[in-house]
DNA sequence: CGACGGCTTGATGATCATCAAATAGGGTGG
DNA sequence: CCACCCTATTTGATGATCATCAAGCCGTCG
């Protein structure tokens, strides 16, 4: 969405080299960040907005005694790192190797102010982000383990299913402890589920990275989701 | 923060006596909301954006069996009604009478785009509400019930609190019932959380819905949080 | 004064976390 | 190319936390 606009950016104003992994600047302002490697950790001053290109990037939280929260995958086309300060309030990981393109965060309000079409595009960015973030708040707070998964599953075969299909099967680009954090629960918990959806056939899991979706509508099912009003 | 923002709005333009809920339109953009009255529902128009001017507002999700999820609670100053699109993504109430400030949706969108520092506002608010719902992602997550407990209170006593003083005792404008839909649990542990707290000598009830902070220092270390990073 | 709704407290049980161990898959070095 | 190792995942056993079911309490309001 934003992609286009770090062109209009003139890249002699993109410093380079600031990255705490050492991504190096490809002069495109697209950047390839390594697997595990973070775009940016929460309290860091925030240089940058970011836009998925390719892979995911996930963005979480670390309470003191390690317990972890991921709030959010991004996927090629989100936004990431939008404050409404000049600092980053969570942390930030490379699922797998993922291509980002990195747009100065000050660079980009000062032409949001100029350019009415891009705040409104800053503004729905956010904005759906929130819509999103209260579904999570709902399987977060009021689902069984069951759901989670399923709702889980259901949300990203359906960004990788065809039109009109009810199967699909998809690579799973995070890990169950990435999963399990992202869902409030434990690896074993996620693993143990994972079974259960596999013997009550509503998956098939060729290898553990790899999720078969027998039925959509039966996972939809399983999710709990029903039509909440 | 949008307050002055809805005069800016020529008043003939706001149609009167859309209400849901048949409150009257009072010339002032600024209606009063009976306790347990919506705003608007998940699914319908968005025609206005809101702020809340005294009182609570709470927004949630309704499972199709019934289980509740509160998003949000939005106290004087908060925006909310903000949507990617045209549409309410979430059901709101109002915790008691509150008043509020409504702004045609359109309008507002159509003055942003001619006013920057308008535009500003809009992104800040929405931004900085994505970075208060990371929090509460931990804590549906990753906390057990004491620190859900522990958090909610000490965050709704930092709001009362004054400068300086380790103390703070207000009144807790929502239900137990409402508390427990916000926190993921159910009103019995809310319940039994609290005594417990009450107990621990963290802080005192001298009624169902007035809390006195005895320590918030100590209601903070009950929270979990840490040093985060 | 009595009834109602919200809150508290108690008893029990289900779900999920924890601890522990076995298995599988992928990458590395011989 | 194969053996090995390391890590992720799976599976099992046990226990803690919190939900559920149930009853009693308290303040409010008619």
């Amino acid at each position: 969405m934003f992609a286009e606009t770090a062109d209009y950016i003139k890249t002699d104003n993109v410093p380079g080299a600031s990255w705490r992994n050492s991504t190096p600047y490809t002069s495109r302002s697209v950047q390839t960040i390594e697997h595990g490697a973070s775009l940016f950790f929460q309290g860091d001053d925030a240089e940058y907005v970011f836009e998925v290109v390719e892979g995911v990037v996930a963005s979480y939280s670390v309470l003191a005694d390690g317990r972890r929260q991921v709030h959010c995958f991004f996927f090629p086309g989100d936004m990431l790192g939008l404050t409404p300060d000049a600092v980053y309030h969570a942390n930030t990981c490379s699922i797998g190797k993922s291509r980002v393109c990195s747009i100065p965060r000050a660079k980009l309000m000062q032409i949001a102010k100029e350019r009415p079409e891009i705040a409104a595009k800053l503004f729905e960015s956010a904005t759906a982000q929130l819509v999103g973030m209260q579904d999570h708040f709902v399987l977060l707070g009021r689902k069984c383990a069951q759901e989670k998964v399923a709702s889980f599953l259901s949300a990203l075969g359906a960004r990788y299913a065809t039109e009109g299909a009810d199967t699909v099967t998809f690579r799973l680009p995070m890990t169950r402890s990435e999963i399990g954090d992202y869902l409030g629960l434990t690896i074993e918990t996620v693993s143990r589920t994972m079974t259960k959806l596999r013997i009550a056939g509503a998956i098939n899991l060729p290898n553990p990275a790899t999720v078969e979706v027998l039925s959509r509508r039966r996972l939809e099912r399983l999710a709990g989701d029903g039509a909440g009003y």
